[in-house]
This record gives structure tokens, C-alpha cells and sequence, in this order.
DNA sequence: CTAGTTGCAAAGAGTTTGCATGGCG
DNA sequence: CGCCATGCAAACTCTTTGCAACTAG
């Protein structure tokens, strides 16, 4: 909960809106914005306050200790699954009906009920099969 | 490809073997094996050999930094969805019918292509869903 | 015997934290 | 002006690596 408009949050926000949905680290975003006035630490602790806030979602890929942040409004889409391309890096959100009937499917089969927060589907999106 | 069977990795596969498909940290592993006169090293090093061979998967939670191992034979599963108990913290393994079925009712709705070998989904299983 | 393994300690990478300084409101 | 946020450097955690000593085959 953020008290103060500083300049290097102002950056922060600026940069992430213009790189919504993709998987960024804590040294890719403190890189780029160095020219900003910036430092590591102050990008880290921007990042968990936005996280808290539930403006930014970590996420990591299975098996690797490395973690990116996705500006992306998390409490819009506690319902929905999530699609992370393995080529671009984007992250897509699959509408309601379609994860609750695959979610529903599953749990008729197998009986494991799916959290749907909890889970990301890897693998390739529209755009980038075309390539 | 280890040569040598010594005592330390004796211990460490006896007690992967008795830990199967349960997820297990570096530390966890070598506090446990402290006894039996393996250092953490030897612990990391036996880990990422048998990683390589196959015999073990390295698992870690979405957003988070912690990595787990499991003693799975995962050449056996190259083409089966997992499916990861958050209560247990045991994977299950999903049938190839029922995992393509699955793949392929994403594919036609999103036109996205899973790669089931970097997928996992999370949930609670039949058996701690009865608790 | 001799090459693969081990233990230790040092080196790394990524992240967090304490504290004095600086700036938003 | 007062409190919050920042920068810096030190601390931390987990993992990897170099090297001499040890040991399985």
C-alpha cells in the first residue's frame, strides 16, 4: 500500500503498463529502467507491494528456481486458467466456460479437483504456431 | 551416469525409493541423511545426476523459488499430463486417453498447443478430498 | 592402482534488510 | 515538517565449484 507517488515508482508502472502480460525479471525491469534512477531494491520492494496488491503476479516456470512478474490484474481472473506461451512469453486467460468445462472434465475422469488459480498451462499460442 | 556405488549414494537412493513420488528438498534430503555421512554437496550432485539419467523430476510451485525433487521415473511419462496434489504434495500421473482428450479440446476451442511435458496441474486429489 | 566421489570452504546468483539520507504531500 | 521511500552495502539462502583426500572396483 503505497503512500507516496515517487519517481521511480511513476517509472516502474509506466514501464510494466507498456509490457503487460509478459514475463519479466527483477534484473530485466531494473536494467532497463537504470537510466530512470532506479535501484535493485527499490524495484523488489515496489514489486511486492504491487503483488500484495494484487496488480502483478509472480510466476515461475516448473522445475527452474528463476521468477518473472506479469502486470496483470490478478483479482479479475480468480476464475479463469491461465495459457503461458513457452515461445513469447505471454500470458493468455481462457473465459470462464471453457476452463470450467475442461476443470469439469477432469474432475469426472479422475476425480482431482482442479485450483484454477493455481495452475498454468505451457505450450504454444495461435500467433506463434504461425511461425 | 554414475560409475562408482558409494555408501552416500546408496543412502540417497534408498531413501528416494522410500520417498517416491513425494516432494523433497535439497535440505530436507541432507538433514535427513546427515546420519549416514553424505554432505550437502554430495546431496546436490547426486540430485542433478540423476536427474540427468531420468530417474528424477525437479518440481517448484508456480511463483515460487523453491524446487523440489521427486523420485519418478520420468522417461516412462514423457507423454502424460501430471497432476499435483497441493494437500499431499504427490503427482499423479494422467492417463494418455484421458491427457489427450484433454489437449485436444484446448487445441480446438484456443487454438494453443500444450506441451503436456512442461504442464502441471494443480488441485486435491480423490484421496484428501474424502478428509 | 587410478579414476570417480566426497567433504570442505569459497564463490556465485538472487533477494532481503538495516540504516542514514532524501523527497512527497 | 513528518513520515515514507530510496540507495547502498551487508546479510541471507540456496546452489555450484575448486581442490585435496579418499575409496570402489
Amino acid at each position: 500500500m503505497p503512500k507516496y507517488m515517487t519517481k521511480q515508482r511513476k517509472a516502474l508502472l509506466s514501464f510494466l503498463s507498456a509490457h503487460a502480460d509478459e514475463e519479466l525479471s527483477a534484473r530485466q525491469i531494473a536494467q532497463t529502467l537504470s537510466g530512470e534512477g532506479i535501484s535493485i531494491s527499490a524495484v523488489y520492494r515496489n514489486l511486492s507491494a504491487l503483488e500484495q496488491e494484487g496488480k502483478i503476479r509472480r510466476v515461475s516456470k516448473n522445475g527452474s528456481r528463476e521468477v518473472f512478474y506479469q502486470y496483470t490484474d490478478c483479482t479479475a481472473c480468480k476464475n479463469c486458467l491461465h495459457l503461458s506461451c513457452e515461445k513469447c512469453g505471454r500470458t493468455y486467460h481462457m473465459n470462464m466456460p471453457d476452463a470450467d468445462r475442461l476443470v469439469a472434465a477432469l474432475a469426472q475422469n479422475d476425480e482431482f479437483a482442479i485450483d484454477k488459480s493455481a495452475t498454468v498451462l505451457y505450450g504454444v499460442c495461435k500467433e506463434c504456431k504461425k511461425q
